[in-house]
This record gives structure tokens, sequence and C-alpha cells, in this order.
RNA sequence: GAGCCGUUAGCUCAGCAGGCAGAGCAUCUGACUUUUAAUCAGAGGGUCACAGGUUCGAUUCCUGUACGGCUCACCA
């Protein structure tokens, strides 16, 4: 970490040179009157000639810079881009404009004054004051190729954004998201809520959790893999509609669509069933794309994809008779079990009949879903917390929807009878005997919070992550969380 | 967890059928008051990821390790 090239040492002998002259580096304030935004958008109309009234101050990082004896060009970036600045001796003075050939790529100053206009028509400040603000001690990558190794992007993202305007967009754009779901929830009498990250039991999903401790209390606690189970509590309290965006953990592998800690908006809606969960969710997501693009059409690495409502509505079984050609109904479970080992997949041999037909699905089914498309009426062993269909006993109220062959959602009319909870909850905990260490623990609480009667209620988590790849166009999940998870550095 | 690929200057990358380590940008010195990948002249900068092995000699070949990328498996 403290590597020192010859490069380090030459800006740190700067800083010391810079001390010498009476000049502290990291001085305390600035204040800026403009942005580099607000002097494209205010000053589009000057000319060449410099003009008082065009007084600008500035602060940002140098990028570039075109030294030429007595006068100086630089690029200075703040948050919201970049404008070239022009330092002449004549306009600075000569002790300051001595001080300011000391300056380097990556120095954040600040600068005063007038906007103009360069004979080859670049938007310039005409500065008469330079102030250093921040002295830097490491050099940033080339200007010209930037910044590209993904080890060192991910790992050193504050350099990454700094070479990368581009990235910094996808997270703006990942806040408008956020923002836009908050605003239509909270519009529609949503109340946003706060659950414990720290939980006894875990449960809400299937995943294997990550555990810590508490030293106080002499007890294991895991860190959530969802919030479900804590926000239906809350609609038995008298919440008729609440959600929150979940930092979620689940202890499993890590790729192009999976990171160790990651995002998922849960809402309950009390009252409804999933079909109308399926119609807020065809909604929201398609006001979300409207209000990001201006459409509901995008483009997802090379694919055109079509948010308009109604999406795409297959069950399960519709969706496995299609791509995978099969009819699972009239399958026998040995039939079944065979078509997916086939396939080349390792069964444990005790599945269930409703296991494997999940089974098939993620096998033949998921990856053909470039569309947004909901797959509704899940087998009731792959779905615990779902209430059974009316007609038929074995599939359960749920829907997930999927876009460009990856799952961004799950919802499902939620199961309010504690009896049936009870039982659902006893056959994880066998299982979890059973050493499935994706099942999970009998939540005695949330029984008993189901026992005081909860409405009918729909639920609905979206994976905000991956809902944020779709919407700007990143491959992978690294590219919209700012610090993905990586390994130390040796 | 498995397979394939990668790791060379601050950055982006060449190179090496095994024989003194290369370029561009960046940096330093000098010139230059409208440049924008500024230009011109010169200079410095390397544990070739790490550890072993083969060899007279390894950055290059072999083995192992670390980290990363892609694909697959598991998962949302």
């Amino acid at each position: 970490m403290d590597e020192s090239n010859e490069l380090m040492r030459q800006r740190k002998e700067k800083l010391s040179e810079i001390r010498k002259a009476g000049i502290n580096p990291y001085p305390h304030k600035f204040t800026p009157t403009h942005t580099t935004a607000v002097i494209r958008k205010d000053f589009d109309k000057v000319d060449e000639t410099p003009d008082e009234t065009h007084r600008v101050t500035v602060a940002g990082r140098i990028m570039t810079k075109r030294d030429h004896g007595k006068s100086s060009f630089a690029n200075l970036q703040d948050s919201k881009g970049q404008i070239q600045i022009y330092v002449r001796r004549d306009g600075v003075g000569a002790e300051p404009y001595l001080i300011y050939r000391r300056f380097d790529i990556g120095d954040i100053i600040g600068v005063s004054g007038v906007v103009f206009r360069t004979r080859t028509g670049e938007l310039t400040i005409l500065v008469d004051e330079v102030e250093l603000l921040s002295k830097s001690i490491r050099p940033l990558p080339e200007k010209w190729h930037g910044l590209q190794d993904k080890q060192t992007r991910y790992r050193q993202r504050y350099a990454d954004l700094i070479m990368n305007p581009d990235v910094k967009e996808v997270f703006i754009k990942r806040t408008q998201i956020v923002r836009a779901i908050r605003e239509m929830l909270d519009a529609q009498n949503f109340i946003e809520v706060e659950t414990p990250v720290l939980q006894p039991i875990y449960g809400g999903a299937s995943a294997r959790p990550f555990t810590t401790y508490h030293n106080t209390l002499d007890q294991q606690f895991y860190l959530r893999i969802a919030n479900e189970l804590y926000l239906k509590r809350l609609i038995v309290g008298g919440f008729d509609r609440v959600y929150e965006f979940s930092r979620d953990f689940r202890n499993e592998g890590m790729d192009r669509d999976h990171n160790p800690e990651f995002t998922m908006l849960e809402l309950y809606q009390a009252y409804a069933d999933y079909l109308d969960i399926m119609e807020l969710t065809e909604n929201l997501i398609a006001k979300t794309v409207e209000k990001l693009h201006g459409t509901t059409q995008i483009n997802y690495q090379e694919k055109t994809i079509d948010f308009t409502p109604p999406w795409q509505r297959m069950t399960m079984i519709e969706s496995i008779q299609k791509h995978a050609d099969i009819d699972p109904e009239s399958f026998s479970k040995h039939e079944l079990y065979t078509t997916v080992v086939d396939a080349g997949i390792k069964l444990e041999g005790d599945e269930s009949r409703g296991e494997i037909i999940a089974e098939l699905f993620d096998v033949f089914v998921e990856s053909k879903l470039d569309q947004p498309t909901i797959i509704y009426d899940y087998p009731i062993e792959v779905s615990p917390f779902a209430k059974k269909k009316p007609d038929n006993p074995d599939f359960v109220e749920r829907f997930e929807f999927f876009m460009c062959g990856m799952e961004v959602g799950n919802a499902f009319s939620e199961l309010n009878d504690p009896i049936d909870q009870r039982r659902r909850f006893m056959e994880q905990a066998s299982k979890l005997e059973k050493g499935d260490e994706e099942a999970f623990m009998v939540d005695e609480d949330y029984l008993r919070a189901l026992e005081y009667g909860m409405p009918p209620t729909g639920g609905l988590g979206i994976g905000i992550d991956r809902l944020t790849m779709l919407l700007t166009d990143q491959y992978s999940i690294r590219d919209v969380i700012l610090f993905p998870q990586m390994r130390p550095e040796s």
C-alpha cells in the first residue's frame, strides 16, 4: 500500500516546496459560485472577448495540463463534468504562476476568472486567481486510455469514478431508479420502514446465511437473507402497505448476477393478492423505465426490451410446455426426474415432484425469457410462504418475473393461515436436519404474529441491483455496486 | 467448487523458438502567452505477480501459490 515510486517521490517533494512557499496545500474551505455544468448552460452564448460580467469561481481536479511557457491550459473536472481553464502569467501574477506550474494532474484547485471562448471555440475560464485545495501525491492513470483494469477499477472505485465518467452516470441512474420507485410507492400510501439486519432466526428465502455474534447477549445472530417476515409482522400490526429497500446477505457464490450483499425492495400490501401485485409490478417498473429513459423500450446488451404493460404471463407449467417441449403434468415423477438428470443436472434423489418441476423450469426456461415475462403458479414445495391455489393444493399463488434471462422479482399471495404456515415451517426444519443448508428454522414469533391474524396480503421482492443492470445496460452486477465484494489484496 | 485465459514502468500495452527489458501517454530538464492526445529537444523510471524447478543462463519453459476475468455449477 505504501509503495513509493519516483512519481510519488516527486510529488511529495513538490508538496514540501509548496509548504515552504507558505502555502497550505490542504486548506479548509473554498466556495465555488458555479459548477462546470452551470457554466456550460449559463455561458453558452459567450464569445471570444472576455467580459467581467462572466465571472465565475469553480473548484475541481486537474485532469490534463498543457503548459506553454508563460501560459497554460488545463482541464478542470468537478462533479458535473469538465471545463477548460487558461492560466497566464499576466493574468495571475508571476509568483502564483510559478506555483501553479508546480501543480500536478490530480491536484484539486479552485480558480476565479471570466468565461470566454478560445479561437477554437472551446468554452474556457480565463483565470486571474488560483488556489490549491488539495495536493495529490499519487499519479492518476493516463488521460487517453484511462483506467481499464477491472481489478483496479473495482478495488479502487474512487480512481474508476475519477477517470470514467460513464461509471458515475450508472450510479447516478441507480439512485434515480430507487428514488422513482420510492416516490411511486409513497404516492400509493406505502410506508417505508426499517427492520433488523441482525436476526436471531433467518428466513423469508432459501439461502445460506452469514453468521455473526453478539458479545453482550452471548448469542449467534444471522445477517438477514430477506426481510420478508418482519415486514409481514408489520402488516399484522396494522400497517397496510409497507416497503423497505433491504440490504440482504447470502453466503453463496459470486458471479455476473450475484454479489454476497445486494439490495432488494420488498413490499407488502394488505387485502391484495398476487394478481394485484402483478399489475403493481408492471406499472412500477414500466414507469421507472419511462422516468429514466423517456420510453418503455430500452436496449440491454444489444437486445431491445419492451417494458410496456401488460407483460407476457405464463404459468410455470405452460412455460415448460412451451420452452422444454414436454408436458410435466403427464409425466410421472420418475420421468420428470430422468429428464432433469439427462439434462446434466445433479439431483439428490429425494426431491419432491414440485422441486423437480421448478428445476425443469430453471434448466429449460429461465435463460430463454428475454422480454419481461411473468411466470406464475409455483409448486408448493419451493414456496413455503405462499398461499395455495384454491383449486389445486400442489401449487401456490406465486409469480416471478424475468427479463434478459434473469430473475428480477418474486411475489405471492402471502400465506396467512398460521396452521398451514407451521406445517410448512416443520417441513423446512426437517430439511434442515437432513442437511439442506438452504432450509430454515421455525420462526415461532412469526407464527405467533400470524396467529393474531394477518389480513390477506400480496407481497413482492425486486432485485434492485439486477433491475439497475437492465436499465443501465451493464453486463455485470459488479458494475452497479460501488464496492463489489472482492478477495482482499494479498 | 471446476475449466479456460490473464498478471511486464504510474496508466494502456508490445516483446522474449531461453542470451543486457520495449513503446505511447504520464514524469523530470529546457524552449514556447489561444492549446486541447499541444509541439520541439533531451533525461530518468522495472523484484517482468509470488515461490520453487529445469538450464551455463529464466521475464520467456515446467510446477505450485495468490489475485483477477470469462464460462459452467449453486443461488436472487
